[in-house]
RNA sequence: GUGGAUGUAGCUCAGUCGGUUAGAGCAUCGGAUUGUGGUUCCGAGGGUCGCGGGUUCGAAUCCCGUCAUCCACCCCA
């Protein structure tokens, strides 16, 4: 290739690519408005101890971090939970509780790059702070499988598995499995789902855990439903609070209209950081990609950092295993919504009319707020055929040609359609020249149309498969 | 960090047993008797065959190294 490659696991995003990730992004804002959160942003270079500290040092491994030229250890951001947690802290006080703010930070990680993994990504960020209930855990929940909802997905294509530490926690407890011997069995639990049964249960055992106690773990962590648990420990001395704490989220989710979504799955750990309640991971369906987005609770972290010692939840949504998925299912619209309104053509008129009156209309029609392109070449613009202009307009993907007629007006001809018979629009030079408001506002009115046509004729033959248009999807 | 697979035009890929100037489709650009047009036709640009070394009269092709990508581990904020 060229010398002049991005860096491993960084990506330049071509004007299609930036289509999709704002698409993305749009589904991310609109959604955490909806849910009433607000966006905030931290800076993307931060102290190497924000995050020694709460990971140790360990992590440096996986940071892009340097000294700057003031002799500071800094490092690009890996996550945003501990920028969050210090903003929330210096102002814990005079937040209104909850907080409710979500962020599109860009984050970064030096480690080998895979699919569904780069050294870059950017990540929804939505966290709620100073509220214990479990109304909570629902609505954040719900804000990312709405998500999934703004983007196309179903609940045939993505499952939420959800699990409750202390819930898992007072079921180890009940089968008989000892405090000190928690921490591992977690462990093993958390990859269960990839890593043969058989060395899970090695493991298990290694940890000390007697034969019969190895069954039952695994299969509580493999198969376990609610009702199941429900069933088994509702009235467990140790787990009967938990079990109705987690009946009662789970009614919020149904109430919420995303229960649908929803499986119990106790394998769900989320490492061993720093969850301390619910944890959540949403997958894709068919289980070919990584997780599409994880979070939880983390009731203890904020004090941990040094703030104060309020509860707090949240999640982390990136951009790169969602893109994966929608562009499998072929979710991502086609380049409709950018789309260029007019591209000004010759027309039989053109020469009539002159260069100069011709570049006056564009810009009458890009003062009524028309987006207009044209050619960059004024010899061109009389001596290539019209049909070639209108053409290379069309395959741009811009919405109408406009054009000079003989007869002196000038005429709007939509591209989107069948070009044979294709609807037209007829103007008064003059006033369109002069940006005449209604003028304007019958142009604005009918690009509408054609688009709302275009749009309902796409629909209507797309219905069985990939028709028309970019392989991309 | 470990192991495996793959690297040919912007994209998808051909390229025989090692053989002379590396091809196709799509895309891009220009044009087809001053123009109403998705087609068609003609033409052009675009390559250090990932990079470096080796074997050979001769390497896209065989060997070694290296880099990148993908897959599986490790790790997961």
């Amino acid at each position: 290739m060229s010398s002049t490659t991005s860096l491993p696991g960084f990506r330049d995003f071509y004007p299609d690519e930036l289509a999709r990730r704002a698409h993305i992004f749009r589904a991310w804002r609109a959604v955490a408005r909806k849910y009433a959160f607000v966006e905030y942003d931290g800076p993307p270079l931060e102290p190497l101890e924000l995050y020694t500290k709460k990971s140790g040092d360990e992590i440096v491994g996986q940071l892009y971090n340097f000294t700057d030229k003031g002799g500071r250890e800094v490092a690009l951001r890996p996550e945003m939970t501990p920028t969050f947690a210090r903003m929330v802290g210096a102002r814990a006080n005079a937040l209104r509780k909850p907080v409710r703010w979500f962020s599109i930070p860009q984050l970064f990680r030096y480690e080998r790059a895979q699919r569904g993994r780069l050294r870059e990504h950017f990540q929804l960020n939505v966290d709620i702070v100073g509220e214990a209930s479990e109304l909570a855990d629902a609505e954040l929940l719900a804000v990312a499988i709405d998500i999934m909802r703004e983007l196309g997905l179903t609940s045939a294509d993505v499952r939420a598995r959800v699990s409750d530490r202390r819930l898992l926690n007072a079921i180890l407890q009940a089968v008989g499995v000892a405090e000190a011997q928690v921490p591992a069995v977690y462990a093993v639990v958390d990859k269960i789902a990839r890593q043969p049964r058989e060395v899970s249960a090695e493991k298990l055992a290694q940890a000390g855990l007697a034969g019969p106690l190895v069954e039952r773990v695994l299969a509580l962590a493999t198969g376990a439903t609610f009702e199941q648990v429900r069933a088994e420990f509702g009235t467990d001395a140790g787990a009967a609070e938990h079990v109705a704490r987690f009946a009662r989220y789970r009614a919020h989710l149904d109430a919420l209209g995303v229960g649908d979504w929803v499986d119990l799955d106790l394998s769900i750990v989320r490492g061993l950081a720093y969850y301390t309640g619910t944890v959540f991971e949403l997958f894709d369906a068919r289980g070919e990609l990584r997780a599409i987005c994880g979070g939880g609770r983390y009731d203890t972290l904020l004090k941990s950092l040094g703030g104060t010692d309020l509860p707090a939840l949240g999640f982390g949504m990136g951009d790169v295993v969602l893109g994966e998925l929608l562009k499998d299912r072929g979710l991502f619209p086609d380049a409709g919504e950018e789309a260029v309104d007019l591209h000004l053509v010759a027309g039989n008129g053109a020469s009539q009319v002159g260069f100069p009156d011709a570049l006056r209309l564009v810009t009458a029609l890009r003062r009524a707020g028309f987006s207009v392109a044209h050619g960059l070449n004024a010899e061109r613009y009389l001596s290539q055929a019209t049909r070639n202009q209108v053409d290379s307009a069309r395959k741009a993907g811009v919405t109408a040609a406009i054009a000079f007629r003989e007869d002196g007006a000038t005429e709007v001809t939509s591209l989107l359609g069948a070009m044979k018979g294709a609807p037209t629009l007829v103007l008064d030079t003059a006033r369109a020249l002069a940006g005449e408001d209604a003028t304007m506002q019958d142009l604005r009115d009918w690009l509408h149309r054609q688009r709302a046509a275009a749009r309902a004729a796409t629909a209507a033959g797309a219905a069985p498969g990939p028709t028309t248009g970019s392989p991309n999807g």
